[in-house]
DNA sequence: TATGAGATCAACT
DNA sequence: GTTGATCTCATAC
């Protein structure tokens, strides 16, 4: 997983024909505290324990979604979180959801990107290469930055964020 | 610019 | 009953 999650930053992610190119991600692995998975499969986070290359969709602070990528490794429990992303394609349709805002902050967080892209509850445990999803490989290897997730209570210090060198669209530039 | 509160709900204890 | 992988807006420097 750790060896996937660098590979996703640069790709591109479309959902019903809107996204972008993924400028930031976290990894998550279920024998650290910080992952959901770490206690144990529960009806939320099922879908993590599932094959790799589906999508893990879970309500944060009751306000907003946020967007997993499930990344199977050995049968255990890893995901990343979709952070952020450079809007790309159909930055009409996210404005017109997010109401007009600049650009950098159609997609500059997980709340953000998922209200975006109209990702909701129902995309829970769909699969990323069937419709309304798209992934796309990147063509080249970017700068890739590491550094120490965001807005976790536990296992804070692991350096499992990674990011876009030099993009603008971070939801937090790294140091 | 920087800090702080409020919004709002599903899952967990 | 509590908590959280968040965001926005208001108020204070």
């Amino acid at each position: 997983m750790l060896e996937v999650a660098p590979e996703l930053i640069g790709a591109t992610l479309l959902v019903d024909g809107v996204g972008g190119i993924i400028v930031e991600l976290e990894a998550y692995h279920h024998s650290e505290p910080a992952a959901h998975s770490y206690i144990g499969r529960t009806e939320r986070n099922a879908v993590m324990f599932g094959p790799a290359g589906y999508v893990y969709v879970y309500r944060s602070y009751g306000i907003h979604w946020c967007l997993n990528f499930v990344c199977e490794r050995e049968g255990s429990a890893s995901a990343v979180l979709i952070r952020a992303l450079e809007p790309t394609q159909g930055l009409a349709a996210m404005r017109r959801r997010r109401g007009l805002r600049e650009e950098r902050a159609l997609c500059s967080g997980p709340g953000k990107l998922c209200e975006a892209l109209g990702v909701t509850h129902k995309h829970n445990g769909l699969a990323l290469d069937r419709p309304p999803f798209e992934l796309h490989p990147r063509q080249s290897t970017p700068g890739i930055l590491t550094g120490p997730r965001i807005g976790i209570t536990k296992a804070v210090s692991k350096p499992w964020r990674y990011g876009l060198k030099g993009s603008k669209y971070l939801s937090k530039p790294f140091n």
